[in-house]
DNA sequence: TGCGGCTCCTTGGTCAGACCAAACTTTCCG
DNA sequence: CGGAAAGTTTGGTCTGACCAAGGAGCCGCA
């Protein structure tokens, strides 16, 4: 409450209709800045209104447009929580809209595809480029999966798990939160598909393929292995979905 | 106004917390069936309040919600236009945090290496498997980079045309959305860099060496050769912003 | 007849004040 | 000392009102 007694003086946007959007740019700046520190608490809407001298309405207004940006998790009843924003966020702020795409089967096909695509990247930069630390990680996961075999249910986990590994090598962090993406719009889909502990078997086979391809530093074959292996996949979703 | 005088009897959500999301989701619905045609301006505020037997307060934070989540245009004073939301939607509403994110260079670095990590699969993928049509596109983008070396910003248009071919390709509406999408992130970054035609020169030639590998069907050599191609486009980049 | 300009109605944006129920805080009793 | 009860805060909703800008219709001039 130092300078908030002047609020109107740093107006960044006062020629625009929208009364609320100088409030959210404010609010956001201080989000970004640290001075609403993430995870706290927001002040509730009678302080702000006073803060902002503006009425409730555009207070109300301004905390629903930085919830749906992600700058606020806004539980129902309850005070919105600070966030700042990262890559997560950014994805999960799709998900509502693809998830409406995923029921099309198209836009199944389509991510999926994509999902293929990026892999087949992925375990090409594993076969050339993975550190010990990488291939250690790989052979936990590989191993992991291996145990769970009997357990459909667990070796989803690993499997999605072992991949997951994969996304973490580039180390870039758009991918890890690609794969968490993926795996959170998929995994529906997933979850209604028949498992066996053959099926699984199968699975965990083709990471043995794709392990040992990336350990032998073959990008041709690891890709080959994953082309393979995501193939069957898709052919088991196809199978249950009964697409094209 | 058919059904519209029992609005509250094919409630989706009743008991949750918040009034408007049944709303939210009755005309989310209404457009996604078509009842509410593409581009067609949203009946006023106080039909909807009637309809729907609700405040206002409550329709606006519900057309608010909708627009938020792209199913609406809202300009500020006019009426809000029927969106139905396709995949360039989907990216667009991550735009606004990835903006957020591209001001801290390590964003930018990010985002760029996945750019790199997708083009050299999208090469790959072309060397291997593109089509005559898909050859002649390149060949005719390739023409009109050319063409365009003396003059840098038609030359930067062709250049992202050029990259856009390789988009297409797949035949994953995705990608040329995600095309779309990064050249609208990176191009502010992009035109304040300083260009020439002797820089235009190499970037041509980098394509057409793309453009070569491409057409041997060489998938090593036209990863190799886009590699180099964005590597040194990395370089100008770090140089011209000053980053790690 | 055609068209720019004026008027009036519609409609989105904002405000003030009120009420309710759920969440939070404090108090008090076993 | 812990948990239940009472009181206070606070988000969600409603009502009714006002204002200014957009849009439709009217009018007069060319």
């Amino acid at each position: 409450m130092n300078q908030a007694s002047r609020p109107q003086s740093v107006d960044t946007a006062p020629a625009t209709g929208r009364a609320s959007d100088a409030i959210v740019s404010q609010i956001q700046q201080r989000i970004l800045s640290g001075e609403l520190a993430h995870n706290s608490p927001l002040p509730s809407e009678r302080d702000l209104m006073e803060q902002f001298s503006a009425s409730r309405t555009v207070i109300r207004e301004a905390v629903a447009a930085l919830a749906s940006r992600g700058f606020l998790e806004a539980k129902p009843r309850y005070r919105p929580i600070v966030r700042k924003p990262g890559y997560d966020t950014a994805l999960n702020s799709v998900g509502s809209i693809v998830e409406l795409m995923l029921r099309q089967e198209d836009g199944v096909r389509s991510l999926f595809q994509a999902r293929v695509f990026v892999e087949r990247g992925l375990v090409r930069d594993a076969a050339t480029s993975a550190t010990r630390e990488d291939i250690a990680a790989l052979k936990d996961a590989l191993a992991a999966n291996e145990r769970a075999i009997p357990e459909s249910d667990a070796f989803f986990a690993t499997d999605v798990a072992f991949h997951g590994v994969l996304y973490r090598i580039p180390q870039n962090p758009l991918f890890p939160t690609l794969h968490a993406a993926y795996a959170s719009w998929l995994a529906p889909h997933w979850c209604q598909m028949l498992r066996s502990p053959e099926r699984n078997q199968v699975n965990f086979a083709s990471h043995q393929a794709i392990y040992t391809a990336i350990l032998e530093r073959d990008p041709d074959a690891a890709e080959e292995a994953l082309v393979t292996h995501l193939d069957t996949a898709w052919n088991h979703v196809r199978e249950t979905f009964g697409l094209d």
